[in-house]
This record gives C-alpha cells, structure tokens and sequence, in this order.
DNA sequence: CTATAGATAATCT
DNA sequence: GATTATCTATAGG
C-alpha cells in the first residue's frame, strides 16, 4: 500500500510521533526522513510542559505544526514540532534522520563526520539543520514518504521518568536511528 | 566493543 | 543550588 499522504498534527502525540516516521522534514532545504520520534505530552511527568506553561514551553502550548526549540545541557538545540488535539502542551522530539538534502550544508555545521553520525540523535540533528531560538514558533515543513517504513516502539531514552511509556518510534531498517537503547541485558 | 565521566547554559526549586 | 528530552572523549577488554 502506498504512504499516507496527509500527517494529522492534531491527533494524540504518541500517534503522531509514529505517523511522521519517514515525514522529510526540512529546514531551509536542509534534511530528510525522519526515521525517531518521541512523543511528550502534558500529562507526562518527562514532558517539559508536565509543570505547566512557562516563558520556555510557551510554543508547546501554542498552534500545532510550530518548531519549538530548546537548548539541552548547555550545548545541544533539540528540534520538536508541536502537536496535539488542541493547545495542551505536547510535542514531538525529533531524534534522528535520514541525511539527503543538504549534506554539505550539513557536514560544515557539523564539521565533516560520518554521514552516519550527523543527524543520529536529537543533538545532532539540531546541529545539522542549523536550529536556534530563532528557529522556535516558526512554522514546520513537512513532506510525505516516499514509501512506507517498518515502525517499532520502545521506550525512551534519556529521561528520568515515566521511563515505562513506549513512546520512542523508529524505523528498524534505518542505519540512522541512535542506538542507545540498551541497558539491560 | 562497553563503560564511565566531563562539558556547559538555561530553567526550575 | 540542583536538574536536564545530550554528545564526546577517554579508559579498559
């Protein structure tokens, strides 16, 4: 069967979060697939709109299909889209994709790395596609699949709570994906 | 290959 | 002052 051709950012997060796998996103012509997602809703402990409204999520409460941006440890700007059935605070975080438009571009921001290893992970990809506060509230491009993709569910990574929700969406077959999932044996 | 710690700045208590 | 939706470097097998 063919790839679904619209993307409902109103719908549940976890929902959208795995419809967007294989989504090309784009920023300023620079990006590709995406191949993982996480979900954060507001009624998620890990979710930075969990507390409520604050001058930092403030774009997570907003329209959906926004860009809302956050710097992460200090050093790393982690890209979402903003989703959700209406403005309650929920999002995508997206994690990893395909290198394919503007790898160039790409690997300068970057510094020439592995293509493997330029958008494998939520930090990276925001340093690929060149995200920033000005990047936050702007609006999200998003082009269909080409084809459909395998999506699995697993956990999260890097949180601290409600570790338990299977909320991360990958496509399996992609050598793109962070790989970090395993702790335990 | 796995494991551990350091970097680094905004946000929250 | 503590925490964080991370990445990289370094040490060890």
């Amino acid at each position: 069967m063919g790839a679904a051709l619209t993307l409902d950012l109103t719908a549940d997060a976890p929902d959208v979060a795995r419809a967007m796998i294989g989504w090309t996103l784009l920023v300023d012509g620079v990006g590709g697939p995406v191949v993982e997602t996480e979900a954060y809703r507001q009624d998620d402990p890990a979710s930075h709109a969990y507390p409520g409204r604050t001058p930092r999520n403030a774009v997570m409460f907003g329209p959906p299909g926004r860009f809302y941006v956050y710097l992460s440890y200090g050093i790393h700007w982690c890209v979402n889209v903003v989703c959700g059935p209406e403005e309650v605070g929920s999002a995508v975080l997206i994690r990893a994709l395909e290198p394919v438009h503007g790898i160039q571009t790409m690997r300068e921001r970057r510094g020439r790395e592995p293509l493997r290893e330029l958008t494998s992970g939520p930090g990276r990809v925001g340093q690929a596609l060149g995200a920033g506060p000005w990047l936050n509230g702007g609006v999200v491009h998003l082009a269909p699949p080409d084809r459909d993709r395998e999506v699995v569910a697993t956990v999260r990574i890097g949180i601290t709570k409600a570790v338990d929700r299977p909320w991360r969406f990958l496509d399996p077959a992609s050598p793109y994906v962070s790989r970090r999932a395993r702790t335990a044996a």
